[in-house]
DNA sequence: TTCTTGACGCGCA
DNA sequence: ATGCGCGCCAAGA
């Protein structure tokens, strides 16, 4: 029997944020037991296939803010999901106390 | 195997 | 507030 992998944790981890709710990738790395591993978090999130039912966009930088530079596809993808689920921002900025996981 | 890269985070000037 | 450097860790060249 297989223990299972970071990756698995950190899978699981983020597909327990429920919707309306945001954690940071250092959050996810942290309550996956690996509190060092923020980056691999996003790596992971980077190889996933486009039509997982992961919710990737629920995963933001620690400064609440979106990781991908603004104005580009992604980043406009990843802030209209949110907003549909009710995140609020300012500006850039989710308001991270009322929509922080946890 | 060494060097670079990256959807990160934190401390410090 | 803003930029810079360094630590972390896995994957790719």
């Amino acid at each position: 029997m297989q223990q299972a992998t970071k990756e698995e944790l950190i899978y699981t981890i983020i597909c327990a944020i429920p919707e309306g709710k945001v954690a940071s990738y250092g959050q996810v790395a942290k309550l996956a037991g690996y509190p060092n591993n923020s980056r691999l978090v996003g790596r992971l999130l980077k190889v996933m296939p486009e039509g997982s039912n992961i919710p990737w966009h629920r995963v933001v930088n620690s400064q609440g803010k979106i990781s991908f530079p603004e104005g580009s596809n992604k980043h406009l993808e990843q802030r209209q999901k949110l907003l549909s689920e009710g995140v609020t921002f300012n500006k850039t900025k989710i308001n991270m106390r009322l929509h922080q996981w946890d």
